[in-house]
DNA sequence: AGTTTTTATGAATCTTCAC
DNA sequence: GGTGAAGATTCATAAAAAC
C-alpha cells in the first residue's frame, strides 16, 4: 500500500502512448473493445456501468405528470446472476489493462453497487474509499414510500492491498477550504446548459455532472495520465479529461452516444477552470431540523414548550411534532394554526425552561450547532 | 410490495410475546442464540456486525500517539470467504425469525458492507434504501493518504420484492422540518456523556449513537414491535427501543458488554404515551365517503364545485356523484376523466365557496372528521 | 426591460383494497 | 390472481411565460 504524489511523467507512458487509441471511442461491447488494449497500459479506469434498476410499471408525480424512467435495453438484466457475470467480465478486463499503480473508479446505486463492490474485492482490487455523492437536488419519492434516494456511491480501488496508488492530497485539501476532503461530496445533478439535448429531449438518460469527474480526475490522476471509460456514454469523462490535460479512451456501443460525445469533446478547451466554481462553493449554511434536536436529546420528547405569554402550552413528541390537545403539527405549522396567522417562525415562537430560565427553542438549536459544527 | 403505516397493534404479537425472551440478552454465538427463537416472530432486526477491518499493523497519529484500532479477536477473519460464510449464516437466521412484513437493518463500512449487501440480496431480501450516516465529527485521515472516511452505510431491506413493510413516512417528514427525509443522515458520532466508559477507557470500540437508532426505530417500527439485535454490544438498540416503547431481544457473547448493556438499559425510562405519538399519514385516517358529507349537509346537493382555475364547474348530486353537463362520475373519476389524467384526488382537485372563501372539498372532510371523532 | 409566476423534470426498484 | 376504483403523494432548479 502506498501513495504517490508527483507531477512527473510516469514511466512507461511514452512507449504505450504510440499504440494506444488515445482520444478515440472504441465501438462495440466494452469487454471486446478493452481486449484490444495492451496489459498494464492505463492509469485510471472510470466506469459508470448500467445500474440494473429493475423498475416496475409507470410512475406519476402528484400532479399527474409521468416520470421519464430509465427503461433502455442496456439496463435490462434477467437476474443477479447475469448481472454478476457481466460485471465480472468487464472488471476483469479493466484489471488487466490497468498499470500496477493504477486505480479503478465505479459509480452506482444500491441496485448494483453491492454486487460490484463484492466482485471487485473478489478480483483483488483493494477499496481505498467509498465516496457518497450527495445530490443537492435529487428526484423526490413521489409516493411517500421510502426515504428520498438522494445519493449515489462511487468506489475507489487500487490494484491490491499492497499496490501503490496516486492521491493528490494537497489539491483536495485546497479545493475544500483547507480542510481534508471527506468521503461525502455535495454536488448538484447534471442539468441546465451542461445537459446535452437534442430537439429538447436529453441525449442520454443518465449523464453525470462534470464537477463529479473533475474531482475524481483531479484527486487521483496526473497530467498526461491515460483514463479509460468503458461505458463512455456522451463522454463526460473525455470532456473533463481533455480539460484537465489527461489522455482518454472510451468504449461505447451506441452510435448516438458516440457521435454526441465526439462533438462535445471537440468543443472542449483544455484547462478551462469553470467547473472549479461549483466545487469550491462553500457548504450551504447548515440547516437544523427541530427533529434533530429531539433525536439528539437537546429537547426530550414530553418536554413542554409554550409561547411567550403562555397562551398555549404544547408537548414535544417523539418525531419532533408538537401537540396542544388534539391539535398537532410542526413547530412552525402549529404556531401558525393556533394564532390563525399566515406563517410563524416556530424557533422564536416556542419557548422552554432550562434551569429556571425561559428560552426560545432557537437557543437549543444554537447549542446543537456549536456542538456539531465541523 | 407495500407500505404500512399504522398505530394499531400488529396481529400475532400477543401469542408470540409469551414465548419470546423480551428484554433479555442471549448468551453465546448469535447464530446459535437466534435458533432458539421461533419462525416469523420479530418485527425488525437491527445488526451491527463486525467490520472485518483487516488493519495492518498499528496506526499512529502525527503526534505519535496510538489510535485505538479495532483489533479485538472477534473482528479477525482469515479471508472474505470466512467473512461471507459468517454473514450468510447470521443473515439466514435473521431472515427465518423475521415476520413476512418485518424489516432488516445492517450497518457497516466499505470494508464489509459490499459483502453484506450482495449476500442479503442473494438470500431474497429486497433493499429499500441504502442510508448514509454522514458523521459531523469523523476521525481525520492522519496520514493524508485517502479521503477522510466520514460516513458509514446502513442497508434497509424488506423480506422480498413483493413483501409489505412499515415506513412512518409522516413522522420522518415531520422530523425533518416538513421535507421528505433523505437517504443521507447527518449525525454526530457517539461521544461525551453518551459514550460508556469504564475507568476512563471506552467499554466498546464501536458504540453507535442513540440518535441513529432513534431514527431507525421511529421510521420503521411501531410501538410494541419486537426488535432483535444479534450483535448487541453495549445495548444501544435496547436502550432506544425501551425509550420508544418497543420490545427488544439481544444476542451478545462477551460478558463485559452484556453486563454494561443490562446496567445501561435499567437506567433508561420509557417515554410516556403522549410523547410517543407521531404525526400520522392520511392513509391512516378513517375513510370518509364524499356521499357522507352530502348526506350530513356539509355540502348540499346542487352545490357547485370547480377546479382551482375554474376550467370545469360541476354540480353535486344527491348520491355524492358530480355532473358537468352530461359527464358524471365520482369526485375522483370525473376529475380524472376531465383532465385526461392517469388519476386524480378529487378531495384536493374540487373546490367550493364558503363565506366568500374558496376551499378544497377536503376542508369539509376535515370538519366532518373533527365533528365525528371519538 | 425587469420582476414574478408557472411549468418542466431528474438512474425511481414509488398504493391499497374490494370484488 | 386480475381488474378497477379510491385516493395519497414532490424538492430543487432552470427555463419559459406572464406581468
Amino acid at each position: 500500500m502506498g501513495v504517490l504524489e508527483t507531477t512527473k511523467t510516469r514511466a512507461a507512458r511514452v512507449e504505450n502512448a504510440v499504440e494506444l487509441p488515445l482520444g478515440r471511442i472504441l465501438d462495440g461491447d466494452c469487454v471486446e473493445a478493452m481486449r484490444k488494449l495492451p496489459d498494464g497500459s492505463v492509469d485510471c479506469v472510470f466506469a459508470d456501468p448500467p445500474y440494473n434498476l429493475q423498475l416496475g410499471g409507470d410512475l406519476n408525480r402528484p400532479d399527474g405528470s409521468a416520470v421519464d424512467a430509465v427503461t433502455d435495453h442496456w439496463d435490462q438484466f434477467d437476474s443477479f446472476k447475469v448481472y454478476d457475470d457481466f460485471t465480472r467480465a468487464w472488471l476483469t478486463e479493466a484489471r488487466r489493462v490497468l498499470k500496477p499503480d493504477g486505480a479503478l473508479w465505479v459509480i452506482g446505486s444500491y441496485h448494483n453497487i453491492y454486487r460490484v463492490g463484492a466482485i471487485l474485492q473478489d478480483l483483488g482490487f483493494w477499496i481505498l474509499n467509498d465516496i457518497v455523492w450527495r445530490k443537492t437536488n435529487p428526484m423526490p419519492n413521489f409516493k411517500g414510500t421510502r426515504f428520498t434516494n438522494a445519493h449515489e456511491t462511487l468506489l475507489w480501488a487500487s490494484m491490491g492491498e499492497k499496490a501503490k496508488y496516486h492521491f493528490n492530497y494537497r489539491a483536495m485539501k485546497t479545493l475544500n477550504d483547507e480542510l481534508q476532503m471527506r468521503s461525502d461530496w455535495v454536488l448538484p445533478i447534471c442539468s441546465g446548459g451542461e445537459r446535452l439535448k437534442e430537439g429538447g429531449t436529453k441525449v442520454h438518460p443518465t449523464q453525470k455532472p462534470e464537477a463529479l469527474l473533475y474531482r475524481v480526475l483531479l484527486a487521483t490522476t496526473e497530467k498526461g495520465d491515460v483514463v479509460l471509460d468503458p461505458f463512455f456514454g456522451t463522454g463526460t469523462t473525455g470532456a473533463v479529461a481533455k480539460r484537465l490535460g489527461r489522455e482518454w479512451i472510451g468504449c461505447e456501443r451506441e452510435n448516438v452516444y458516440r457521435d454526441a460525445a465526439y462533438a462535445r469533446i471537440a468543443k472542449e478547451l483544455p484547462l478551462d477552470e469553470s467547473a472549479l466554481e461549483t466545487m469550491q462553493s462553500k457548504k450551504n449554511a447548515p440547516k437544523v431540523a427541530f427533529g434533530a434536536l429531539v433525536e439528539n436529546g437537546y429537547l426530550k420528547p414530553g418536554t413542554e414548550v409554550f409561547d411567550k405569554k403562555r397562551r398555549w402550552v404544547a408537548t414535544v413528541r417523539a418525531d419532533g411534532s408538537l401537540a396542544v390537545g388534539k391539535q398537532t403539527g410542526s413547530i412552525h405549522g402549529l404556531g401558525k394554526d393556533l394564532q390563525g396567522a399566515p406563517s410563524c417562525n416556530g424557533w422564536t415562537f416556542w419557548h422552554y425552561e432550562v434551569d429556571g430560565d425561559v428560552k426560545p427553542i432557537d437557543a437549543a438549536r444554537q447549542l446543537y450547532l456549536l456542538a456539531t459544527e465541523d
